[in-house]
DNA sequence: GCCGTTTTCGGCCCGACTGTTTTCAGTCG
């Protein structure tokens, strides 16, 4: 039972208590106990009682639920809850429009328990006489259980980022003069991301009762949620933004394709500042910060600060953060993760950004499953100004990629050899990504290991061993003096797989330990390590590296994203091997130079 | 259920939108 676990049965217990119409502060309680833990480093698993409650959040009864979750690996409280509430009626609380309290009434009064039996009871038009529903409200449900069917919940941030910037460009076709921002989980660069907020500012009432027109037209009725004074509510994907400019109307059967919600707001232009910062979020960022403002004697909100309702001047983020006091606080860190704390003693540090990355590692070429040859890597680095590159394909156990037999080491370094005289402007390190077997050893002998520049062990099978054999086959790897760089540390992959079952803490421990480095794999589907532990190894002294992973040349570019994760993690350039000279580089991976 | 520079009780962020109503409840972010 990990953080991650407690913070999810915590969440279901406040999503039981919801449904049952309990205290809506209590059910708050719980929510907000869940979202400590999560973004909590140590491990829950050994604190005791006393130690829990002292966590901002966590009391009495909350500590005591944590400690039979982790003894007995249930909760009797919830388990009976469970047996009260139908699974389908859980089920429900995905459709838009329905939250607790109609769910209650539809479950009371019709006594329905499945999605299945309310999209039947719409039909049967059993749901428009009920107190407080009506036609209009029914005919929304059943086409909310339509889009549920093509709706994703989450999205990987290129994904949602791509769609995002097509729908502002599309924006800024039709209001040329207009402010327009993205917002939301996009701007605090989350790994994943549930909907798209946009912000428009500077344009007149006029223009937004065009755009509304505009989108009510275009689009059919499904997509549309909402359409008010400040807010137009929509689904979309990338086909539906790029439709919008070209055809009469965005044809029904699109919504066989996954589908995100997208926010637009129209914002006073003396409000942006204002607004932006508000929806940027996180809600617990700014539920924090709001009780600041109030404990300052401030009331605060997304169209300004105000003090006995006289507004306060600011034209920027820095100056709203300035009035509360604090330094200013990048949007990748408004997490609620002691960021506010942090700003109020002026310790916010300078991130790491994309300019800072000199060089990158873990990158793959045609000798075993990447698309492009070591020369073409080469000169798409040289074009894009990198000082050095790290070559390192997979080894031979890696099989279904071709992994390198020692043979085709042999060649490899030839190859290398004759392209780094060819190439003198670039440094290429040649390195390898070397499985890390069952029993944590690394697959090729002492006298090839030692051979490279730079070693990445990671693993690619056996993914769901149980935790302490996972957790000794890691620290093995770690304490093998030719691993360099501990690659995707925890395996997950976004959205699909769940990382390995295993204490990063302890592999983080171990890593400072034996003076290795951790990957931030920038490949948008991984992002691991997560940035949740970024901080507990940067207070270490723990080196980090972000690596592309790279199967092609555009891959290359993924780093961008490993920037955000580095920066959500709090890193400086300092904390990062890739930002780093040539030549210390070099230093640093023969172990010639420490980089504490 | 949690918390305390007003507190061990009584608050707990705040506003928009929709659909149901005829002044408001529910949902959402």
């Amino acid at each position: 039972m990990n953080n991650k676990d407690i913070a999810k049965t915590l969440n279901f217990f406040a999503t039981l208590l919801e449904l049952k119409g309990e205290n809506p502060f209590k059910i708050r309680a719980y929510q907000k106990a869940a979202r400590t833990i999560e973004n909590i480093q140590n491990n829950l698993k050994n604190l005791n009682i006393e130690e829990l409650i002292k966590i901002n959040g966590i009391g009495k009864n909350i500590a005591e639920k944590i400690i039979e979750l982790n003894t007995s690996g249930k909760i009797k409280e919830l388990d009976a809850l469970k047996k009260e509430i139908p699974n389908g009626i859980i089920e429900m609380l995905k459709i838009p429009n329905l939250g607790p309290k109609r769910i209650k009434q539809i479950y009371e009064i019709l006594n329905i328990t499945s999605i299945g039996e309310l999209e039947y009871a719409c039909l049967e038009n059993r749901l428009k006489n009920m107190p407080n529903f009506g036609e209009k409200l029914q005919q929304k449900i059943l086409q909310n259980i339509k889009i549920l069917k093509t709706y994703k919940d989450r999205f990987l941030f290129p994904e949602a980022y791509n769609i995002a910037n097509l729908l502002k460009n599309f924006l800024y076709t039709k209001l040329p003069n207009a402010k327009i921002e993205i917002a939301g989980s996009i701007r605090r660069k989350k790994e994943t991301v549930h909907d798209i907020d946009i912000l428009i500012s500077y344009i007149t009432p006029e223009d937004w009762e065009k755009l509304k027109n505009l989108f009510s037209k275009k689009l059919t009725k499904s997509l549309i949620i909402g359409m008010g004074d400040t807010k137009i509510s929509i689904y979309a994907n990338e086909k539906i933004i790029n439709q919008l400019s070209k055809t009469k109307e965005v044809p029904y059967e699109i919504s066989k394709e996954t589908l995100i919600q997208v926010d637009m707001r129209f914002v006073p232009d003396e409000s942006f500042p204002f607004a932006l910062q508000h929806f940027t979020g996180s809600k617990e960022h700014n539920t924090k910060l709001r009780s600041i403002a109030k404990k300052m004697g401030y009331k605060s909100n997304e169209y300004g600060i105000f003090k006995n309702d006289k507004k306060i001047e600011a034209n920027s983020e820095e100056d709203i953060y300035k009035i509360l006091n604090l330094q200013y606080i990048p949007p990748e860190l408004r997490e609620d993760i002691k960021e506010i704390e942090a700003a109020a003693e002026n310790k916010i540090p300078v991130l790491v950004s994309r300019d800072d990355i000199k060089g990158f590692f873990h990158c793959h070429t045609n000798y075993s499953d990447g698309q492009n040859s070591i020369e073409e890597i080469i000169q798409y680095a040289l074009k894009k100004k990198y000082e050095y590159i790290g070559i390192s394909d997979h080894s031979k156990s890696a099989f279904y990629a071709h992994g390198l037999e020692e043979e085709r080491i042999y060649q490899q370094k030839e190859e290398i050899n004759s392209l780094q005289k060819k190439y003198p402007q670039i440094k290429i390190f040649w390195g390898i990504e070397s499985d890390i077997l069952k029993d944590g050893s690394l697959d090729y002998s002492e006298d090839i290991l030692k051979l490279f520049d730079f070693v990445i062990g990671s693993i690619h099978s056996n993914f769901s061993m149980k935790q302490e054999d996972m957790e000794n086959r890691i620290l093995a790897a770690l304490a093998n003096p030719y691993l360099t760089i501990l690659g995707h540390p925890s395996g997950r992959l976004l959205l699909s797989r769940e990382p390995f079952d295993i204490d990063m803490i302890k592999i983080l421990e171990a890593a400072k330990k034996y003076n290795k480095i951790i990957e931030i794999n920038a490949n948008p589907h991984r992002l691991d390590i997560d940035w949740r532990y970024i901080p507990y190894g940067k207070k270490l002294g723990i080196l980090f590296s972000i690596n592309p992973d790279a199967h092609r040349l555009e891959g290359i570019n993924d780093i961008e994203y490993g920037v955000n994760i580095a920066r959500k993690g709090w890193l400086e350039p300092i904390n990062i091997l890739n930002t780093y000279s040539k030549t210390k580089v070099e230093k640093i991976l023969k172990k010639e130079e420490q980089y504490e």
